[in-house]
DNA sequence: CATGAATGAGTCTTCATTCAT
DNA sequence: GATGAATGAAGACTCATTCAT
């Protein structure tokens, strides 16, 4: 073993060159270069370029969905829940906007490969969102619902990625009034 | 006839294929043959694959600017113009799905070309959100609203793209009140 | 149309080539410099190195059948056409030593490959074996007459291949005679 | 235990893996496997794959000559050393089909290569012939002989390997009588 | 002795672009 | 204006060989 942790490292290098430049554009070599070993080793530790693609994605998919899916449970009453989720959400942006974006990149480039995996991080919200339905305490579709909470908090990390928002301005608790006034 | 508007057809098919496949993805052959012609008839309208590709953000860019614009005019209250707004944006969605996602593209694979175009279609948002919050109107900081304004919409347009939401089902004026209320 | 027939040319390096270094030795870079064009050239021409490999096994398959078959139709007496297949098989392999080279690499290499191809030369020959047995003038197993039959020429041409026969003495006479004692 | 024989295991796992997928297609890799060993370790018994290969060809042609050599001095008549001939011929292959399809394999991939190995099997069948046509028995030319007696069982052989000749119904007897009745 | 990570030189294949016709 | 053959620079992947452990 000469590099230690060879192959997380080409995860993570992949996961940062993939989410700047996209899949297509980012090379194996550009992967050996940015962790420095050689083209050749990279397949010691994955056997296509494409099992490191779907891999990544698997990894973040269930790791957001399982930090979205925690808070839906963590709260008291529905509504700190709800809270609890859209903090999570922004939580797991923050902490690994290249994962984010990695993910999201998936809806405009992979729509197909995005079926063959479950549970994606969308269906814990959409679960929060069916039993908030039911209960009555939220009151409008619930496709529109689901619009509103991801394409929102979406579009904030948008924004801050693009330097149109500070992180610093981003307030968890007023956005999460927005969404939860757009949807009570 | 047959050559007449090859420039057009050119462009037509390229955004079909960039939208459908992504822009690595698609080659000047796979362009060449939709439209019915050879690889090198391309280059006599174009002097390059990017030239095809800055092209057409640039074109439907403006459209839908000009588009939002006139919406954020037309209407004697704001209220009014805002729900026009929608009206236009999901409008625009729902008649050019390949340009919506092509120009969606480029906030994950290209967000640095964006910068050099102007204006783009936020910024008749953006104008419409400074005025209603100038009047006091709207209630939240712009950056916010924006985000709720076109996260949503856009959100909306991907359900129905992939198959979770139907076209039918999209209900403008609902649409847009949750959005008013949001940040009313 | 920049070379002619750059087609035939590529095929005709290719079957040269893989029959003096063997087809996993020789490379789509060899052939392009044989031909005298690049290696990407070759791809306008064939889909793959497995379509140039698999269309000359065809090619030369199906034409020393049709040689053989012909051979075993044309003489008045069973005897006349027997002579006529052997040197109809000896012609063939003199004239296309390349040809027939590749053809039996196939023996060992690619024996599965074989059997998608139908009909083999063998073929042609397994049928004038069966109607002399048929007819009493063959006094062996068909298998063992095959065996003598192909085996024997095909070592006739090795050794002269090896330069340890001179082409001017094979006596196609001769060798019929041989095989002829031997079978009946 | 585990460590003892490795060199030959390896040189086992090489006949066997080069006669089924052959040599350009096996990896050291491969080898490793079947041994139950790593890459590296190959090396340790080998400096190359070049080594095993010609290792190989080196330990079974001279162990099929000698096979053949005793088999061409032992009987009392020229007749019947002949036929012992054929039989130890047809007894090797049977024995050890992988080694005598390794062997001729480089009848096509690498003639260059059987130069450089003396004796090679087919002197002494060479020297059989000869003697054969010094005494008056044998009554054809001498190359002819060689490629009866060689291509025939070669064919036998192969007929077996490709199925369409069941080893039981192999009578050597048989054989031995339609060569020798080609020949005399 | 053995391991298996890493190297580096290929190998097949793709594709934007050029250019002779 | 159009064709499609050819170029040439990459890109994904392979594999014999080396080497640190």
């Amino acid at each position: 073993m000469r590099g230690k942790n060879t192959k997380e490292r080409i995860l993570k290098a992949s996961l940062k060159l993939f989410s700047q430049k996209g899949i297509r554009e980012t090379t194996i070599k550009d992967i050996a270069k940015e962790v420095g070993i050689t083209e050749g080793a990279v397949y010691r530790h994955f056997e296509s370029k494409e099992e490191i693609v779907l891999g990544l994605f698997k990894q973040y998919s269930e790791e957001f969905y399982n930090k979205l899916l925690n808070a839906t449970k963590s709260g008291d009453s529905y509504e700190e829940r709800f809270k609890n989720t859209t903090k999570a959400f922004i939580s797991f942006c923050f902490k690994n906007p290249s994962a984010f974006k990695y993910l999201n990149l998936f809806h405009y480039l992979r729509p197909e490969d995005i079926k063959h995996f479950s549970p994606l991080p969308k269906d814990a919200i959409w679960n929060l969102i069916e039993e908030g339905i039911d209960q009555g305490i939220l009151k409008v579709k619930k496709e529109y619902a689901l619009a509103v909470f991801v394409g929102t908090l979406e579009r904030i990390f948008l924004l801050v990625e693009a330097g149109l928002l500070k992180k610093e301005e981003v307030n968890m608790e007023e956005i999460k009034e927005i969404i939860w006034k757009a949807l009570s």
